[in-house]
DNA sequence: CTGAAAGCGCTTACAG
DNA sequence: CTGAAAGCGCTTACAG
């Protein structure tokens, strides 16, 4: 039983009409009558019919996907982001083709079958893609918008939080809170994201007078931040600090520091992150970390989205929205355990 | 600039071929010369031409996309999900068209949208999606294939983990560790995942006499897990043992327990989970959980589906994959904490 | 092996 | 408001 798909053609025989007829009902907007309309939707009621899009989308060449690029969901951060994009997008009628890739090898091949589809746009969500995907949109013709990255390149949009005046919050935070041996985890070296972060981080130990540490490359993955703290603490003069570049890394850090070096955090060492992911949050991690709002960074990036289909003259916009510094139990003691009762209580942090 | 994509017509006028020739030329098995075919390339890579796969698709009704449903990204078991899958099809050839919906309101009206694109399938990857989901698509004569849930309906093939086994394993391992008093936090009352895990643990306990001694819903939300905690918890006589329906409340549990009502655990409580996710792994959590693989279970999937496409009258199967219980310091003492220096250490328990 | 032609299921000017 | 017709960019029998 290989029952093809119902057709308008169909349709229009069912009801009495002609083909148009029936494309028209189903076209918001268009010049119908109201009777005709009704009889058009009896019709393909009965017969259960749908529009297909894909048929749609090749005479209106406008397909209505989006496609999204993810790299690496094991960091937690990116599952609220793809969820919040695909929530933002499928409000404004977008459909989502989502693309995976393990790092840079294969991704040319896999964003190439992406292209083929035609979907409308692009947004690159990751800081390991290599910027070459963006020139290959570009070069399309399609659409792109970074996000949580930046790019050299004129005429790409981005959506970020604000890396480098995060990296010097958490900074300031470990000097006021007298830590003076501090040392970073980045997350690669070619990332902008990264490189803001530990910009800022300098910049905010610079104007206290205090030198890094310490500095190791955790490649944004868990094992390679678990290497990397092994050799932060392993040297004779330990950090008292530790900023890594993002969540993921942090909590790997955590779990060396507490449970195989037998470091005390925040005794010995104070930790912090970076996007405030909801492990973050949870009692038993309660990471210190700057925010980067997945949902509001996602609404922008679907608003951005939008309005480069709707005006695509308009100049490419790179927008940073807000973050906020969250202490939680890893850099500080005097912030209260979760004592309330009121609800959510595993997201409160002490707001700087 | 507006730029028009290069169709294959152009291409074939400046190879000066006849457009035929170029389809064939990026057909695989297409009957087409050698040197026909490089002469079509050369011409296709000097104006950028991609073919177009919506025009394609429409005329092989075979869109080669597969529509994934997914509900709560939150839970970290679907990230994993989500990113095996997308892997185990991109390398099949297919694309994803992602579909994320909060509960049932409006899953029918977005489900509605991604069948209008014509997916090949849908893959129904949420315990929480009413199964008149997988109706409409059978409705529509789209194969289905449900992803960690079952239904009654027959013809419709499932992937799941073992549920009932699984429970049992964790009822037998809280009484075998001596625990006299355990309770159960269920998922949502009418998901087949849920109630599987429950009769298993339930019949667990009678293999050895012992009662359930208490049971919540946490609705599969955290918020939902941590208010179930607390009711148990606040019992005159609490439970020593709480037996979560998924990893994802088990932490929610383990956050209030220690936390919130200062109960040491694994001492005074045991705690359990089921999935395995990461963050179960991570040293401050150690939660003892029921292993459902999901690389693997998204493997058989992308294979069931594929199955499904290529022999449409083959029937429907349900495929169960072996999991294993984790064991960690939730639930006993004497688990190693990480020592070890050869990775990756984060992942091992003691396996039973 | 190659080309001319039909056709996939729609949208949208164009007449009426 | 409605219908007949052209056409979106391809694939694929059909001849040659």
């Amino acid at each position: 039983m290989v029952r093809r798909h119902v057709t308008a053609e169909e349709v229009a025989q069912a009801a009495g009409v002609s083909q148009s007829a029936v494309s028209r009902a189903f076209t918001p907007g268009a010049s119908i009558s109201l009777p005709m309309r009704d009889r058009v939707q009896a019709a393909a009621n009965a017969l259960g019919y749908r529009p297909n899009a894909i048929a749609r989308s090749l005479i209106t060449s406008r397909s209505r996907i989006i496609g999204v690029v993810a790299a690496y969901l094991h960091n937690h951060f990116y599952p609220s982001v793809v969820d919040a994009l695909s929530r933002e997008l499928q409000a404004r009628g977008q459909q989502i083709l989502l693309l995976t890739t393990d790092g840079a090898e294969g991704a040319e091949a896999t964003l190439d079958a992406l292209l083929r589809y035609r979907v409308d746009a692009v947004i690159l969500a990751s800081v390991t893609l290599s910027s070459g995907l963006a020139q290959t949109c570009k070069a399309a013709g399609i659409p792109v918008l970074l996000f949580n990255r930046t790019a050299r390149a004129p005429g790409v949009g981005s959506v970020t939080g604000e890396n480098r005046a995060g990296g010097r919050a958490i900074a300031r935070h470990f000097i006021a809170t007298g830590r003076r041996r501090p040392a970073f985890i980045a997350g690669v070296e070619d990332s902008s994201t990264s490189r803001e972060r530990e910009r800022g981080f300098l910049e905010g130990l610079r104007e206290a007078g205090v030198a890094l540490h310490g500095r190791e490359v955790g490649h944004l993955r868990f094992d390679g931040a678990v290497a990397a703290t092994r050799r932060l603490l392993r040297q004779r003069q330990p950090p008292d600090a530790i900023f890594a570049a993002n969540d993921h890394m942090a909590i790997a850090a955590m779990g060396v520091a507490r449970h195989e070096m037998c470091v005390s955090v925040p005794g010995a060492l104070a930790l912090a992150g970076f996007d405030d992911t909801e492990p973050a949050g949870w009692p038993d991690i309660s990471l210190t970390s700057y925010a980067q709002p997945a949902a509001e960074m996602a609404c922008r990036a679907a608003e951005a989205v939008m309005a480069m289909l709707d005006r695509p003259g308009e100049p490419a916009r790179r927008q940073v929205v807000k973050g906020r510094l969250m202490l939680r139990r890893s850099s500080v003691n005097d912030v209260l355990p979760i004592a309330s009762s009121k609800p959510p209580p595993y997201h409160l942090g002490k707001q700087l």
